[in-house]
DNA sequence: ATTTATACTTACCTTTTGGAGAGTGTATTT
DNA sequence: AAATACACTCTCCAAAAGGTAAGTATAAAT
């Protein structure tokens, strides 16, 4: 046949409805930026801990660099995850702590945690056997 | 003073425990892998149709290239998040739907999608006012 | 006879991401 | 007098992500 094939029904919806086209779009960025590694890494110290100051947080994330702390903390300060609280002494004294936002996507992202840890091995099982049928 | 400051105390957990660093190591490999904006959008559209053809997936997915399609497909299904079926016919017909495994990361996920939807407005306001603070 | 549908792969090129390392300014500690 | 603590910023460079476009094979529709 030289005509596209036709959709399948929906199923029953278990999923928020993808609506407005606009709000999807806004969804989907705000996922995107919010669902990466240092982000995640940071999230968890900080939900961990209440408050740290910029290099607590570097010596807890294991791997990052300085480059990506500040980034990655100005951009959960600009969506409002993070408080950051300067104190004008010498030296420099910051204090960055979750806000109630972040705490929540805190608590949204757990379940997420808790699945990859639940499933791991069953990932690690469909990688290997995967990889088993490509080499042979 | 030139002594580094000390740890503030932990509070209660929220928050998964983080015990073996191997096991950390696994699970932020597998969020890092698992939580990225091309699997949620095709994880979302196969649990609302529960299987899909490679090219019903393109046009549902908004900017999706054929190499990331396919690529992504085949990190799923290298991760047993999906399965893919081939009809050995003419033309191709491969059919893709969530495995178990797939469902439940929807599941799972769908708490930080219901998150995304309900605080939209927070994150832009909150992006509203960081961006005049910023630029005065 | 030409186009279309299907599910890709491959090669090339641009954009983004991110690491390394040096610099800043001052006060306390050694 | 020299090193350290702090919270960055800036520049340069390498690596990874990802887009575009073309190619593959074949049969059905026009």
């Amino acid at each position: 046949m030289a005509k596209p094939a036709p959709l399948p029904p929906k199923r029953a919806k278990a999923w928020p409805d993808a609506g407005d086209p606009r709000v999807d779009a806004l969804v989907t960025e705000v996922i995107g930026r919010v669902a990466d590694k240092w982000t995640m890494l940071i999230l968890e110290e900080l939900a961990e801990y209440a408050h740290l100051r910029f290099t607590q947080i570097g010596k807890l994330v294991p791997g990052i660099s300085q480059k990506m702390l500040t980034q990655t903390l100005r951009q959960m300060e600009r969506d409002g995850l993070v408080d950051r609280t300067v104190h004008p002494v010498i030296p420099p004294h910051v204090d960055y702590r979750l806000t109630d936002l972040g705490e929540s996507l805190g608590a949204a992202f757990c379940a997420v945690w808790l699945w990859a840890e639940a499933n791991l091995e069953r990932i690690e099982a469909a990688r290997g056997s995967f990889d088993g049928r490509a080499a042979g």
